[in-house]
RNA sequence: GGAGACGUCGCAUAGUUCGGCCUAGUGCACCACCCUGCUAAGGUGGAGUCCCCGCAAGGGGACCGCGGGUUCAAAUCCCGCCGUCUCCGCCA
């Protein structure tokens, strides 16, 4: 949820965000209306609440014998109240509804426009070249005997798999890689549950317009998380937490679930585009004046994992239509993607501002010792998808894989995947 | 899954019998000040969260696990749910 008082102190803001998103403008004015709504539909059932209170304490100090008329007339008064209370429980939801759906204001600098507008910041490392006609993914993936796609369809489905051999010490390597990179940089271990409630599924925007992108159980009321993130927000919620030592930092662990709704054909082949993935996490609890540093701070590590795994990559800048309803700022690093000649995205980090927080009423003291809520950003760190691009970059003639020097010591020190035989 | 007990302002508790003097008492911890020459003891005062009105001072409302209900009036009575603990059963 954006901060009321934006709406009220500073209207035109909350416009030329939703402007940007190439969302609604007009739910502003509706928000306000029903913000106006809600005060005095608030202040008229306060003032006769008020009114009720001090009559019920002059009826139970009335001797008995004027009691029933005190309170014939205060029956009166109770019938009023009631109507006032149900008209102001219903201004406050349809407001809760209205500001509840407009999303977080983007910051500024932040690409105007959809999905094709966002803006490369930079291109870093050397694309690789090859004397030979290079393998994707999944043929290296199947030489080396790590990826077995037929069999995880014939036992989940389409866009399932299995990672076999050093499939599947190469993705246990990759995480536990990104997990001491994360330890080495203060974040806080933390293996997160996948099922999640529906109010902080919800509180984390992600049921909004991609809910159709999110598995659920209706027998148990739960939600299968596609990000960690769900859970990370969620482990403060309804907490009013200390960031004035510094943010607090978060390495999530967990197994993704997406149901790639609407993306039939596209990445049909490999690993680039499951339904199950393993994916590291960072996320931070911050005050909300040091969101912007930290968000260059997430970017920062993300970058250094791909140097260090020797992939090039760029970095953009997402515009603002394609931000999740959370985020006010997102930035994607995409790796190079050698047999599709493109970039594709590895990590991506948002600032979610005070938005999250809001939603979830997770806060800190401010210096007045007023409570405000905390800002929240997260930044992927390492999932499955990065197995394609360190596989076609550091493949060999020979069908073979290099391994990144980073890697090694979490293969009993391996330095090249050979194919199987 | 079955039976029972419990859920109160940071922690611990009182209050629930018989609804109104509970705008929730007490102890500990906490903050400020006072006293005492020092880590102790004592005294005074303060202190929660959210919302509304107000430039402010201040005023008002809500919150006793959560949600409904009864009533002029609910921490207290009724219903549902959630959680914790104990016992039993079942499964690992």
């Amino acid at each position: 949820m954006i901060d009321p008082q934006l709406l009220r102190d500073d209207p035109d803001l909350v416009r030329r965000s939703q402007q940007a998103r190439r969302s609604s403008v007009e739910l502003v004015d509706e928000a306000i209306a029903a913000d106006r709504e809600r005060r005095d539909a608030i202040t008229a059932f306060e003032a006769l609440r008020a009114e009720q209170n001090a009559f019920g304490k002059l009826v139970a100090a009335a001797p008995k014998d004027e009691k029933p008329a005190l309170v014939q007339q205060a029956q009166q008064l109770a019938s009023e109240v009631k109507a006032a209370q149900l008209v102001a429980g219903e201004a406050e939801e349809r407001f809760a509804r209205v500001v509840g759906s407009i999303q977080n204001v983007i910051i500024e600098g932040v690409p105007e426009g959809g999905e094709d507008d966002f803006v490369t910041l930079r291109e870093v490392g050397e694309k690789p070249t090859f004397g030979f006609e290079p393998r994707d993914h999944l043929a290296i993936g199947e030489l080396l005997d790590a990826i077995d796609m037929p069999r995880g369809v014939k036992v989940s489905g389409s866009r399932f798999y299995f990672l076999k051999g050093v499939g599947a010490r190469l993705e246990l390597a990759l995480m536990t890689y990104a997990l001491d990179t994360a330890l080495d940089a203060g974040f806080t271990p933390l293996i997160t549950p996948t099922l999640v409630k529906p109010e902080v599924m919800s509180g984390t925007g992600f049921l909004g317009a991609h809910a159709d992108e999110i598995y659920y159980l209706p027998a148990d009321d739960l939600y299968l998380t596609g990000t960690s993130e769900v859970a990370l927000a969620g482990y403060h919620a309804d907490e009013i937490i200390d960031v004035s030592n510094g943010p607090l930092r978060y390495a999530g662990w967990s197994t993704c679930y997406r149901r790639e709704a609407g993306s039939y054909g596209k990445d049909t082949k490999g690993i680039i585009r499951v339904h199950q993935f393993q994916k590291l996490e960072m996320f931070s609890y911050i005050d909300p004046a040091d969101a912007e540093a930290e968000h260059e701070r997430l970017l920062a590590m993300q970058e250094g994992m791909l140097r260090s795994l020797g992939l090039a990559y760029r970095v953009i800048d997402t515009a603002a239509g394609d931000l999740g309803s959370s985020a006010a700022r997102k930035f994607d690093v995409e790796a190079w993607v050698p047999t599709q000649g493109a970039y594709r995205e590895l990590t991506s980090t948002s600032n979610c501002t005070t938005y999250q927080s809001r939603r979830l009423d997770i806060r800190h003291r401010g210096e007045s010792g007023k409570t405000a809520p905390v800002a929240t950003l997260n930044g992927t760190l390492a999932t499955t998808r990065w197995l394609v691009a360190l596989l076609e970059t550091h493949q060999q003639a020979d069908g073979s894989v290099l391994v990144p020097e980073p890697l090694r010591p979490y293969l009993r020190g391996l330095e090249v995947l050979e194919p199987v035989a």
